[in-house]
This record gives structure tokens, C-alpha cells and sequence, in this order.
DNA sequence: GTGAAAGCGCTAACAA
DNA sequence: TTGTTAGCGCTTTCAC
């Protein structure tokens, strides 16, 4: 590669300090009053060498890198790439780039991650946390360092974070299914220790509760190491149950398309034999026989809130947000009345 | 935020130069000959103060960063999420971390994102590059900075590409079909001047003409300004030919999904009534009511062999790399011989 | 074995 | 109005 010009380059050339080129490059000549021929002199020397600020050297300078990271749990998850996509549009406003890195939800991984991040000097973090990353995030705490939790709340941590109404959202979507008189309603989830499908869990059960106890064969809580084969057991085990399950509540996308694949191989008709309802979003709902019912997380809202509390925490701004966002209930035709 | 520790904290803590605290957080001390006491001193003195290396003052320092950037078309394609996941992946091989950015395929967002990713030093990039950007891509190489080009092949510009076959692929899916005895072969594909689109336009024509003159009446090619409306009227118009077409072959997958949506609205069945095949593939098409045939991308393979061949470009090895990958041709059942 | 010191490219306080 | 200079935190050469 070439060798790039520096400011020092254009000084020499235009035969003065760097700190005028500085000035100048930087739009400060009016404040620094500096002559206009001397402007136009130096604007043309960078043109001519091709000058490029170099931005490691100012961040050494002045302390600020304008970079952000943010470390999603997987880049496969539709959240994911939603909120990516959000930030970084919502970036725009306050000039940051961001590094983006994926845990896999692998609290290993997700260390090393934070690890090089702050090695890398970012101003700040966005970070969905995984399962046994506590010490990570109260570290962060510790030190001061800027960031805000998404999607997934942390128990009993000392952070800024940001949320949907688990627990509210998946009472509502029970109640849904009961309101359409399913009876039998299945609930499909993860074996977690995280705090939102705990939620949604509680929110199940309570709406449940409101006609009778649950049965606990009734609810799957899947490890997630072959997630397309535990569900396939699942779904299969439900409908052998006497009686067997008259509609599923997904508390996943993921969990969701598996079952619905599983389903289509099975030539189970939805509703019509099986109502369906799913806590999250996902594209591949689109191409399915019938709109499948599910709520919507507002990812742009979630990205603004995010972006809006980072830079307040890096501002040094004292207090914690703790925002726990409505969503949409979008309503198909997977749960028609029975 | 608490301030962090430098090598000189370390350095005063011990008593003892910068120059050998380096060394030792840096494993030279074999090398250096440390004393072993000494080893320990300064480990011990690093945990203490809870050490952090500023990796942008060793950047300005050393001139690498470690850092690649990576400039998707829009973060929403299958590809880019893919391909993005595995260079993730592949990254951990040469330690570099990747700063990624989305153009949204408009060449100003794309010319920003580069001037940007320039700045930051990164040690070179992976670029899917957009319409109307041969300029950018013609400075980088000037400057000889190090980039490989993926997905898309940018005509006479002398650079390391790495894309599919895309002529032959949709040669080969189109032939697919007349083997089938499709014998009304639409083609739904955007207006664009990127050679890839060309290419496998291309491959359509000859392949159709071996039984005839093409009917310029079955391709479509929309501008992308509102896709699901476009795709609408497209297919609502080949249904209206005389004869109709007996299927349709989607030059990527965004658009087979707003088809299929289309499809499904109208009621037609896949494949007794409409032989469909994607070029590329998508999540999506797995909850469809039948398996898609589609082609499939070796994203990992693509990934693996952009970060070599970038390797090779930053290390300052001549030549250039230009790679034309086979597809796997996954065959569905909707294109089922009529 | 260890340390002094230069310097990466830039900013900003201070001088003139 | 323009220039000098210190120094951000680190690596690395050279000297002791």
C-alpha cells in the first residue's frame, strides 16, 4: 500500500505548523482566524496528497474513538440483525461506527468479546447478554464503563437496560388462544436461566391459571442443541398427549419455524386442526399456508432508546434507564376460533 | 469511566521502564531474557491495576490495526448475513476483528463507508461493491490498498474478485426446467447494470434458445423501487399472456419471496399450476407449502477465500485473485414435470 | 537483564 | 494571525 500523507506532509509542503493544517482541516480557521490565501493553500496541498485524516492517532489524542460495539447473542436470530440495522441507521446521528460481534451465546466467547472491545477503546456498548455472563457485566459496572443491556434483563445488576413486556406480552397472547377457545394450549421454549423466558413463561401459566391449573405436559422447555429434532419430539409428544394439545404458543421465531416445518411434514392443517401463536417475528412466517398470529418487537424503538441511553452514559449523565417496551400483536389467521 | 491503567502505571508500580513491562505482557520475555521474579512482579502489578492494552496506541505505534472492514449490499440479503457470519468465524484464524457496514446499494452511503473505513486504518476490505462505484473501487487499487471484491464481478477494473458462476448456474436451473417440459420459462430479475444480473440473464437466453427464440414478453426486469408491488404486476401480467407462462425462474431469492407471497395470495398452486425456481436461496422458503428448488451459495467457501486472498493482498503479495465458484442446485418439488 | 528515548499522527494549550 | 511544543500509550532500537 502506498504510503499515506499526514498532516505533517501537507505542513511541509505549504511550508507551515501542522497545527495550522490541523486547524484548517478541521474547520476551525474562522475561530482560529486564519488568512484566507493560507486556507485555500493547505485545502489544495490535501487534495493534492490525498490526505486522509488518520483516526487512530486522533482518537490516541483526543481519548474518543466515536465507535460503539454491540454484541448480539446471534447473528442468525432475526433480532439481531433487525436492531443491527437499526443502530446503525440511528449511528448516523451521532456520527459512531460500530463494531459488531456475535456471541453465539457462548459465555466464552461473549468475554473474549467485551475483552477486545474495550481493548479497541470504544466509547460505549450495546450488549445482548447471554446466560452466565454476570461477572462480565458487573466488571463493566465496576470500572464505570458505558453500556446498556438489550432484550434480556439481567437479574439483580446494577445497568441500563432495555426490554419488551415478556411477561405482559405472553399473558396476552395465552389469552388470546383462550379467547378463541382453545383449551389445550402447549408452550414451547428454551431451557434458560435468562430472565425473559422465565417471563414469558410466567406469563403463560398466569393466563392459563385463570381457567383451571396447567398441566405441565403441556409445556416443553428444550435444551437447544438440536433444536429442529427437540422440537420434531415435542410437537409429537403434545399430540399424543390424551387429550392431546389443541393449539402451541411458541415463545421463539426459531422455535416457531422449526415446529411449523415439522407440522407441514406432518400435514397438520393450521387452524384447523392446530392453532398457532408465536411470541417473535420471523420472515419465514410470509411464505406460510396461513398468516401466522405473533407479536412484534419494536426493534427501531429499541435501537433509539438504546443508542439515545449509550450516549448519555458516556456523557457521564448519572442514573439508569430501565425501559420495558409495549409490542405489537399482529394478528393472523393461525388461532381462527375453534 | 474510571481511568484505565497504561504500561507506565505499571511501569512507576514496579519500579522498573515501560520497555519491560512490554515485554512481558507481550510474552517476550524468553526472548528479552526477563528475570523470572521480574515476570512475576509485573504480571502481578498488571492484574492489580486491572490492565487493559490500548490497542490504538499500539496501532499508531505498529501501523496494523487488526482490523478488516466489510461493506455488504444491505444487511437484510440471506448473503450478506451469511457470508458475514462466516467471515466472522474465519476471522478468528488471523485474529482480525471486522467493522462491517451496510451501503444500502446507494453509491453515496457506499463512498462515505469507505472514506470512513479508510480512515480508521482498517488493514484492508471485503467489499461488495453497488452500481456507480467503479470510481471508489478504482482509488482504492491506485492507492494499492488491500480489497477483494465478492458476489459481484465489476467489469475492467483489475482487482481480486471472488463470485459464482452465475451465467452457468442459471443456465443450468433453466435447463432444469425445460427438462421438465416447462416450455413458457418466465424470468423475473431487476433492471440494474451489475454484470452478475447480466450474467445470469445471460445464461437464461442460451439456454432457452436451444429450443427457440426467446420471448422477450417473459422477462421482467423491475427497477426495485416498491419490490412487492412490481412483482405483483410482473406476475399478474405473465399469467396474463397467451399462451401464460408454465413457470417462473427468480433471479434471487428476495424476489422468489415476494412471488411466492404474490402466488399464495392468488391462490396458485406450486407446482401443479406454476413451476417456480429461485436462483438464490432463502430462509423463508422453508415454510412454504412445497420445497423450492434452488440454487445455494458456498457462503463459507466465499468467506474463506476473500479473507486469503485478502491475507495475501495486505501482506503485499503480487497478482490478483479471481475466483468463479460452483452452486449447489438444491432440487425442491416445485418444479415437478408437468 | 534492564532502561532511555524516539516517534507513530494528531490535537490543543500556550507563545509569539 | 501563525508557530511551537508537549504528549496521548505504545513498541522498538540502541545503549548500558
Amino acid at each position: 500500500m502506498k504510503k499515506k500523507a499526514s498532516l505533517k506532509d501537507i505542513a511541509s509542503k505549504v511550508g507551515v505548523s501542522t497545527a495550522l493544517v490541523s486547524y484548517v482541516l478541521n474547520g476551525q480557521e474562522q475561530e482560529k482566524r486564519v488568512g484566507g490565501e493560507m486556507v485555500k493553500k493547505i485545502r489544495d496541498a490535501a487534495v493534492a496528497l490525498h490526505y486522509t485524516p488518520n483516526r487512530i492517532a486522533r482518537s490516541l489524542r483526543t481519548k474518543k474513538t466515536n465507535t460503539i460495539g454491540f454484541v448480539v447473542a446471534d447473528i442468525d436470530y432475526r433480532f439481531s440483525s433487525g436492531v443491527m440495522k437499526a443502530i446503525e441507521e440511528g449511528c448516523l446521528k451521532y456520527s459512531w461506527t460500530v463494531i459488531y460481534g456475535s456471541s453465539g451465546e457462548n459465555p466464552k466467547k461473549f468475554a473474549e468479546l467485551l475483552k477486545v472491545l474495550v481493548e479497541r477503546q470504544v466509547d460505549g456498548l450495546i450488549i445482548v447478554p447471554v446466560e452466565h455472563c454476570n461477572k462480565q457485566i458487573e466488571e463493566l459496572t465496576k470500572q464505570r464503563f458505558p453500556f446498556v443491556l438489550i432484550d434480556r434483563i439481567l437479574p439483580g445488576i446494577d445497568a441500563n437496560m432495555i426490554t419488551v413486556k415478556n411477561e405482559q406480552v405472553a399473558h396476552m397472547c395465552t389469552g388470546h388462544l383462550l379467547g378463541k377457545r382453545f383449551r389445550r394450549i402447549a408452550y414451547i421454549s428454551y431451557q434458560s436461566s435468562l430472565l425473559n423466558l422465565a417471563d414469558r413463561k410466567k406469563g403463560y401459566l398466569s393466563a392459563v391459571r385463570e381457567l383451571g391449573p396447567p398441566d405441565p405436559r403441556l409445556i416443553k422447555e428444550l435444551p437447544n442443541l438440536n433444536r429442529d429434532e427437540e422440537v420434531k419430539v415435542a410437537i409429537d409428544e403434545l399430540l399424543a398427549l390424551s387429550p392431546a394439545c389443541d393449539s402451541i404458543f411458541f415463545a421463539t421465531d426459531t422455535l416457531a419455524v422449526s415446529g411449523l416445518r415439522h407440522l407441514n411434514a406432518l400435514g397438520i392443517k393450521v387452524p384447523e386442526q392446530l392453532g398457532i401463536l408465536s411470541f417473535d417475528e420471523s420472515d419465514a412466517f410470509e411464505l406460510y399456508r396461513c398468516p401466522i398470529t405473533h407479536g412484534r418487537q419494536p426493534l427501531d424503538h429499541i435501537a433509539r432508546l438504546a443508542l439515545d441511553t449509550l450516549q448519555r452514559a458516556i456523557d457521564g449523565m448519572p442514573g439508569r434507564a430501565n425501559h420495558m417496551l409495549d409490542m405489537t400483536f399482529i394478528e393472523g389467521k393461525s388461532c381462527r376460533e375453534k
